[in-house]
DNA sequence: CACGTTTCCGGAAACGTTTCCGAAAATATT
DNA sequence: AATATTTTCGGAAACGTTTCCGGAAACGTG
């Protein structure tokens, strides 16, 4: 296992370790004819520069961390796979963590990360009523750091968002306008900014229309917690005429539940999802539900993040992505499934 | 941006770098007291030792590598997940890459993760008649590789495996026992070798019950390819009582073909999938499928990974895993959904 | 041809650790 | 008390690069 190192290459050349180097690294004086000598021989001789040592002179590892909460839904795969397309394409490489929902693992993570030497971060915090003084001592140090999905807002770092607010309005407005008055929201955790944002969409249309807002449910991500809910308002008797769902596995666990229960979708009652699956268009009936462009989100956090190392931008910028409402037989009873 | 350094800590307690050092790394000769002093110093200064000056004179780095042909379906994410929660547990960083089934990049990130000192890999093959020769390099210079899911036969590392031949023939027999006989299979490329195994288990079954075997068709894994060898199945009028696809996600696909020109699932015509998708059980009808271990995969290659690093075991290993069919209302019309 | 400029290259320090070697101090042995 | 052994530590080399500094050769200029 023995790597070929800087020094082989001089000494099969005949030249000083610099020369190799200045060959390797373009910018410096060298005489063309050498470089190229030099360059066949390393290739001959199978070199490659050693990264890690190059790290460590040069204080910086053109690497970049990547922390997400979980991988268990498509989305954090997603994004990651939008920030790989655009660091590879500036020789950037990443590393991905996942902190499970636990900010005390995030924290462990990130210093992992910093002690390495990353070049910069990318980050969905965990939660976000956690304690924030190592992240605001990493940008008062000037680490380049981008938040996504899940930010702070205390924090003064870029940060890429999607328009939660607006989508969770348009997606109520889609069930009112079609003359539905009842209305259920299965929320997520209030804690999460983007759960505020939603709620406050969901309730703003109501306004606009003279309604007042229907309740605002407590539930998880998953399909249990949807079934979960949608039991319990069975159990009440208290059936709306819809449901608008924060996510679509929850919306799925819901229309599980009242079709088991005899009830029809759409027909007896409405069900609108977010943050589209892949299993939206699969289920029966069609799931409506917004879609957000989830490797967009991971190719522009990674191009903020590449602008900020590169100084060519120096305040925090956040930037706010744009959906789409998929209309689907769940919610209209004009569609045929 | 300064980070506080072994000298650092070395100055304020007085002593030389090299005892710093040793307070860090227990085995070597110090007193009790005057390593306890010094971790008490290096805790209130902040210091935390420099992995990529340890890489470098280590010659190893605690991280390992993990390349996967993709990240679109859910099967990855999973055993990616699986990995981690070992290789966490003992201390490995992981790097992972995707290869977008493409063996250019594949062999790119193979050199860049040795070239970065990973200390093993484990490694899903984007094709499996690639060019090997570098793998082999790699094995006869012993590093550690666990390959998983597509691997290839030449290589003599240790594999992970799923018993696909075996789970093609409980679902084959699965509908053979309930007196179909004519089944067509919906089979991925046949340079794979997990494709191959499950067209002889499907082929076996048949032979068991001495039928002849139904067609094997060419089918990509997803909705979409489903959709058109459905659809080519239907313009030839050859319906056959069953379908056996290599994918969940074809099986969706020709169950949505079918059902908009009019065929009833199962009674018209039954369907298994495989590798069981989160969709499986959400769909209409919910589909019967064999159910991969997913995460188990994962742990299991990194257990075998840190074996072979920490040299525990020298010869390779190949461990199959065992699943489930779950049976569903696709295949058994007695099921209600 | 003497001089200044430019081009090209070698030497050596530096990055932050680990670890070998040997020495001093402490302790044990006779 | 003298010697042998052990414990504890400091010095220095090493890992594989980059880059500063200065010097030699080549070139141009008058």
């Amino acid at each position: 296992m023995k790597h070929v190192t800087i020094k082989d290459v001089a000494r099969a050349m005949g030249c000083s370790v610099s020369t190799v180097s200045r060959a390797f690294n373009d910018k410096y004086d060298i005489h063309p004819d050498t470089r190229k000598r030099i360059l066949d021989m390393a290739e001959s001789m199978g070199y490659r520069p050693n990264p890690i040592a190059r790290k460590l002179i040069k204080q910086r590892s053109f690497n970049i961390g990547m922390i997400v909460p979980e991988f268990e839904t498509a989305f954090f795969p997603k994004v990651i796979m939008g920030a790989q397309e655009v660091l590879q394409a500036h020789n950037y490489q990443m590393i991905v963590m996942q902190s499970n929902e636990s900010w005390e693992t995030e924290l462990k993570n990130v210093k992992m990360l910093v002690d390495n030497m990353v070049d910069g971060l990318i980050i969905s915090l965990s939660s976000e009523d956690q304690n924030l003084d190592y992240y605001q001592e990493l940008l008062s140090r000037k680490m380049p750091i981008v938040f996504f999905n899940r930010v702070a807002d205390e924090l003064n770092a870029s940060k890429v968002l999607f328009e939660d607010y607006n989508w969770a309005f348009f997606a109520t407005e889609h069930l009112i306008t079609q003359g539905i008055k009842k209305i259920v929201h299965l929320a997520s955790h209030e804690k999460l900014s983007f759960a505020k944002n939603r709620i406050q969409g969901f309730r703003d249309a109501h306004y606009k229309y003279r309604l007042d807002p229907g309740p605002t449910l407590n539930c998880g991500f998953s399909v249990e917690e949807g079934e979960r809910v949608a039991q319990e308002l069975i159990d009440k008797n208290d059936i709306p005429e819809a449901i608008f769902a924060a996510s679509d596995l929850s919306a799925i666990g819901a229309i599980k539940t009242f079709k088991r229960n005899g009830y029809r979708i759409p027909h007896d009652l409405r069900v609108v999802g977010f943050s589209e699956s892949r299993l939206a268009s699969y289920i029966e009936p069609p799931l409506t539900s917004v879609s957000q462009p989830t490797t967009q989100i991971g190719k522009t956090a990674a191009e903020l993040l590449i602008k900020e190392i590169e100084n060519e931008v120096s305040v925090p910028q956040t930037v706010l992505l744009n959906g789409r409402l998929n209309v689907r037989a769940s919610s209209m009873p004009s569609i045929q499934a």
